[in-house]
DNA sequence: AATACATGTAACTTTAAAAGTTTCATGTAT
DNA sequence: ATACATGAAACTTTTAAAGTTACATGTATT
């Protein structure tokens, strides 16, 4: 099962673009996460559709954000890119009628619900800003402002 | 992404088994689950090494339950298949020097590591006997005491 | 001993969804 | 007109569970 990067992708872009002056192209957006310009655009097309960023076209376009970070959470962003589930863990449905199946798969859910409310728990109490400390050291130490390595 | 069916397959599994008299075969229980002989034995053979099933070759073998199933958890089951994870959500690797990958990594496994524990938690609180209400009902109205529909 | 039955295991193919890729249309600043 | 950048369609690749095929091994019955 391969696992779904995007969220820790987005939150690392979204953060980095806060320190940019003018908009972030897909391209350098990709460079920065070792991937390709259309899946960054697939990807933040999500964003984009519920307001935290805005794209521009053309000459001197590209990704900006549209809300300051202090005002996303990680909830915003999980939810923002789809309501997949969370877990990868299944139910069968083979025997609807099996008072067994239908025990087991309601143990099963009841813990991956009160699991998953939890996760979604933490995720909303946590903004983005709280994210950047030691952001403003590192990147005296090391490199340009550029977020390309 | 595709779902990992075992834990709720095996349990409904076990708890048909605690039903019988004698062993159950692999293709039986294949039978009962819409899938593969061979599958069975795969799974089943995560539990039979941790002790919580017995299996029988030759004439008149097949599978039995060593434990009796108020001494099982969902845990005990979950943790016999393998201790992959149980989140669909990844963690980039890409700037282990960047500290705002570091800090965002840190946030979303901190969450999920919090969600995870509840979940064990939860299937900890589970034995299998538990799963069991309703069963004897249910097989005097709807079909003979075989596990196969 | 021969047979039928059942597990054990190796070596594949299939499946689903994110990820990756190619290609071109559309829009915009210079 | 040109260079730049997003938008989107139409693919291929990747990963682990699931599914499949084939055969070796072991065991009760006859
Ligand atoms: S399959 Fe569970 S009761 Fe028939
Ligand atoms: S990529 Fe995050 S600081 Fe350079």
């Amino acid at each position: 099962m391969r696992k779904d990067s995007r969220l820790s992708r987005m939150l690392h872009v979204l953060i980095h673009m806060d320190h940019l002056d003018g908009p972030a192209t897909s391209e350098k957006m990709a460079t920065m996460l070792s991937t390709n310009p259309v899946v960054v655009r697939r990807t933040m097309a999500h964003l984009r559709d519920q307001g935290y960023v805005a794209s521009v076209k053309g000459h001197g376009g590209g990704w900006t954000l549209a809300v300051p970070l202090s005002n996303i959470t990680l909830l915003d962003i999980h939810q923002a890119l789809g309501d997949s589930s969370v877990f990868t863990i299944g139910l069968t449905d083979e025997h609807t009628n099996c008072p067994i199946e239908i025990a087991v798969n309601l143990a099963i859910r009841d813990a991956m619900e009160q699991a998953e409310a939890l996760l979604l728990e933490r995720f909303k109490q946590v903004t983005l800003d709280k994210l950047t400390a030691g952001f403003a050291d590192f990147q005296a130490e090391h490199h340009e402002p550029s977020p390309v390595e």
